[in-house]
DNA sequence: CGTCACCTTGACACGGTTCAAGACACGTGG
DNA sequence: CCACGTGTCTTGAACCGTGTCAAGGTGACG
């Protein structure tokens, strides 16, 4: 699933990518702060909003489980803006496939699910500086791009370290 | 108080500014992920970390109001994102300026507490590019800078808006 | 009056956006 | 099997905004 928002000016923010497994999208206020779609087959279960004590008393297990996935996406959110707060583009295009690398890795295999324009999406950059930035980073010999852009392969994981600065 | 992070190369990320009765800090792994240092004088509270059940068993209250915490933090590490994707630097400067006056206002004075530097380590600017974007929104009569640079007036909130897009 | 920290302003270079064109895979219909 | 259209990705050229470097201004404080 993504998790996005649209902006009055057309452009799109994506939010967070989220997987087999994961709370999102719970909110306090009145209004939906985000829209979701999914990017592949799945079963969503949605639940009513209700406070953490009622929540608690029904299903402890539950109820920590909720509580840990607003820390974790937390801890995402404030991973996410030092990524955005970068200046330079291949250190953001670092940091993005590492991260991807930790959560969807098999193996070296980053299986980038997204396309260009979700990725650009993501870090607020076009999709002709994203596209740019992998054919460099490719020719470094840092990754690989499979033919048909399904997947992306980290060949020097160390080297993206470095990016990172 | 800021919590901020030094990265390796010297640069520093503010990832937030806290005020009086904030909770932060709220933290899961082995190490700490942010530092703080206090930009006024105060009290801290400092707790020691344990379960969500224990918090709760001892202090109902209290782990509600550390869970409503985490929540705000979220909301706000969302909309910060949002600003750090933008691509212009005065949709940025206009959306802070608009976060500010809604938590410090009294009035429409924004009482902006921190420096230039603090303010573009935060945005993921130059503090030369802060300067230059709050002197132009002086010169087109947004905003009001008053002598020693302390705290900025909001003259016209409708046209930061317009800016935010 | 001098020093220091902070802020402002200017000139210039460079990186990323924008605009435009082309490549490539894929599906569809003839 | 090919012709064609579509969507996605890549590549190129030019422009522009922001970073960088450097200088100067201003207020606070001793």
């Amino acid at each position: 699933m993504r998790t996005f928002k649209l902006l009055s000016d057309g452009r799109r923010r994506i939010d967070a990518f989220h997987r087999l497994g994961d709370n999102f999208g719970m909110e306090t206020g009145d209004e939906h702060r985000f829209s979701a779609e999914a990017l592949g087959d799945g079963t969503i279960v949605a639940h009513r909003r209700c406070s953490l004590e009622t929540l608690a008393s029904r299903d402890q297990t539950f109820a920590n489980q909720v509580v840990a996935s607003m820390m974790r996406s937390l801890e995402r959110a404030q991973d996410h803006m030092l990524l955005l707060w970068r200046k330079h583009i291949l250190e953001k295009i670092a940091t993005f496939l590492l991260v991807l690398s930790e959560r969807l890795t098999k193996d070296r295999q980053a299986d980038l699910p997204m396309s260009r324009i979700d990725t650009a999406d993501h870090l607020g950059l076009t999709i002709e500086t994203v596209s740019r930035s992998l054919t460099q980073l490719e020719r470094q010999g840092v990754i690989e791009v499979p033919a048909h852009h399904r997947g992306i392969v980290l060949r020097d994981k160390t080297a993206l370290q470095r990016l990172e600065a």
